[in-house]
DNA sequence: CGGATCTTTGAGAGTGATCAATCACAGTGG
DNA sequence: CCACTGTGATTGATCACTCTCAAAGATCCG
């Protein structure tokens, strides 16, 4: 199983040293929100990690011995085929959980996306606050039915929707998630690439970025700089989402 | 919301009466497979209940009042767009698990394929079995993580493979899963129509057509009826899904 | 200022969708 | 018994959305 694609960079050398989540991830006090997960049961066994821009934080195959919960920064979590075809199948933020597995080995690769900052957990000891306290579990088993529900409405734009419709549902996404609340309302930064972006919702660069501009000729966006793009009209935007 | 998208049929009067999954689905005895759940905790508040095909188990946006087991015959997840448009996230079989949702409502529909038999569980009974049977809620959790990755694994194929690799999969997947042991090695009876194959695939019913048509012509498979796939070079077919 | 990476733009090509018959089969009623 | 009807599957012709290929522009960093 070769998990390293031949052309998919997972551990660039040149990437920039660690950059802390840069000016696009504000260092907001990551409000709770209700997907979050309460740690305290295993707390203790709790290790910081940092990842770097587009380190790879664990390949799929490696054997599952860790889980990770955002501290700060976004990860992506993406499969790749033999051929290099990648698909992204979710960014995680700040707050957000990713790693777990029922398995041995983790199913899916994790790369971080900006600078991150990590709580690593043994996943033996998830498993063993699961197996002893019923409230950790149940909360945990909450997390991951929310994960499988995100999963299945990603297959219905994956799998029933246009390009346009692809990118307004993830910018509306991005609205309702926050990630890092931005200053003004309907301003997003983007933590990600528009190659993440085209690996997220099942397209190409060029398809995004010309997607992108059309919505911008339409002045349903605007986009000042390539990371940053302001809603100007979230109707426009719900209706091109195919959203009531 | 509307539940009831005009062109789809969910309830259909002039179905047959029950059909307890005929032909396409043999009598065999359910063998335990390794994602299947022991429902003891909460069996004392088990009830069957029967479905005959293309009947609507639930509706997406129903209250979430029970979640189910299948006992025999096959059922389908979908979601359905307001145009229309409807994406199935997934096929559960004989003793598959359906219908958990940590929130009030149901995010998908469910609807029978076949004729199904079903154990119906309270939701209400199954969270507190969770909150109180780490054992059960370990195991639940075991069987929604596996439902994540195949949903991942599924994002992978909507997103990144052409429609002849979607097909291969399908059919090899079907092959490793087994629905309803087939008498000789290498035949598939399919308990869905091509349209519910391509609702599944994200294709259209003509391109599924004409991509089994093309497999049939290289001798990958042969269909003697619709309903029937015998896979005749299994070596070919994971060519063609991109498998190694 | 030069080099690398990322984004944008545009022209052309191709896969799968759309549109339109035809076929196959089961159930129904004359 | 057999035309009639309705549903589902198949096939083929045409169309269009997105991909591919190519190049230029933008930004960052050395």
């Amino acid at each position: 199983m070769s998990n390293v694609a031949a052309s998919v960079p997972t551990f660039r050398p040149n990437a920039t040293k660690f950059t802390p989540a840069p000016a696009r991830m504000p260092a907001a006090p990551a409000a709770k929100r209700g997907d979050e997960i309460d740690f305290t049961p295993i707390a203790a066994s709790a290790r910081e990690v940092k990842f770097h821009a587009n380190q790879a934080i664990y390949f799929e195959g490696d054997d599952a011995e860790h889980c990770f919960k955002v501290i700060s920064g976004t990860v992506r979590l993406c499969k790749i085929t033999d051929d290099g075809r990648r698909q992204i199948a979710a960014f995680v933020g700040t707050g957000g959980f990713f790693g777990w597995t029922g398995a041995t080995v983790h199913k899916y690769a994790a790369e971080a996306v900006t600078g991150v900052v990590l709580a690593k957990y043994p996943c033996a000891r998830v498993d063993a606050a699961v197996a002893t306290n019923p409230q950790f579990g149940r909360r945990l088993l909450g997390l991951i039915t929310t994960q499988l529900h995100a999963a299945q409405e990603h297959l219905l734009l994956l799998g029933r929707k246009t390009a346009g419709e692809r990118l307004a549902t993830f910018l509306l996404d991005l609205i309702c998630r926050r990630h890092g609340e931005a200053a003004q309302k309907g301003r997003l930064v983007l933590p990600m690439s528009r190659t993440d972006i085209a690996d997220y919702l099942g397209l190409t660069v060029e398809t995004v970025s010309s997607t992108l501009s059309s919505l911008r000729s339409q002045h349903v966006i605007a986009v000042p700089t390539p990371e940053i793009i302001d809603v100007r009209n979230a109707a426009a935007l719900r209706d091109y989402a195919m959203m009531a």
